[in-house]
DNA sequence: TATCCACATAAGTAGTTGCTTATATTGAGA
DNA sequence: TCTCAATATAAGCAACTACTTATGTGGATA
């Protein structure tokens, strides 16, 4: 999937506010429509957006739908916010603080 | 500048281009004007929306306006990508390889 | 000072987007 | 099988966006 759709899905805020609560958890449409003040068929076509461009996954089960986010989607986002943290030495060195922390 | 205004200013593909271009070298309106095939007004206005999300930042020399990418601009946004990072230790993998590369 | 030139701003417009209500579709249980 | 519950799709609409042309503003030069 290219950048131009991931940007343009996570340029709204509400779709965003989706992507991260089914990167929390995994949820159903009328959870989400519980959560966010919109009609049950805007959950659905935010859902449908999101998973358009690979940012979430379903898992069909029974008449029910289970969302989740798919974090590899970000993968054209982040690569093209790479080609720019070479101008950015200062957050280089926190981001390497971080990936030191992860180390075991 | 929060991240909301980012996302949205970079969701335009001409906007994306413009800033890439003024990440490389700082350009004139109307070089940027040859190089795309918009009107002069049209430049302006992105310009103006990349300016006021603190993506570009403007060189006034005489009655020219010299235009180049504030990288530092895309901290909202690498802030709200990197909370996603977690999921995605193959990622992280190579950007540690990447980091490694840059270090002496 | 008169006139370009580089750029910004104003105003109008066609296309896109995010929402709504209405209507399928499909599974589970009485 | 009949009905309800969960979700998807269709159709319509108001608001926003990215563009255009027209016009304003201020620096440089004859």
């Amino acid at each position: 999937m290219q950048e131009e759709q991931i940007f343009r899905a996570l340029a709204d805020p509400t779709r965003r506010a989706m992507f991260e609560a089914l990167a929390r958890s995994e949820r159903t449409v009328s959870e989400l429509r519980r959560r966010f003040s919109i009609s049950q068929p805007a959950v659905s076509q935010h859902i449908a957006t999101l998973r358009r461009v690979g940012l979430v996954r379903e898992r069909r089960q029974g008449r029910f739908s289970r969302y989740r986010a798919e974090p590899t989607g970000l993968s054209p986002l982040i690569g093209w916010i790479d080609r720019y943290r070479t101008f950015w030495p200062e957050r280089l060195e926190r981001l390497q603080g971080v990936l030191k922390d992860l180390e075991p």
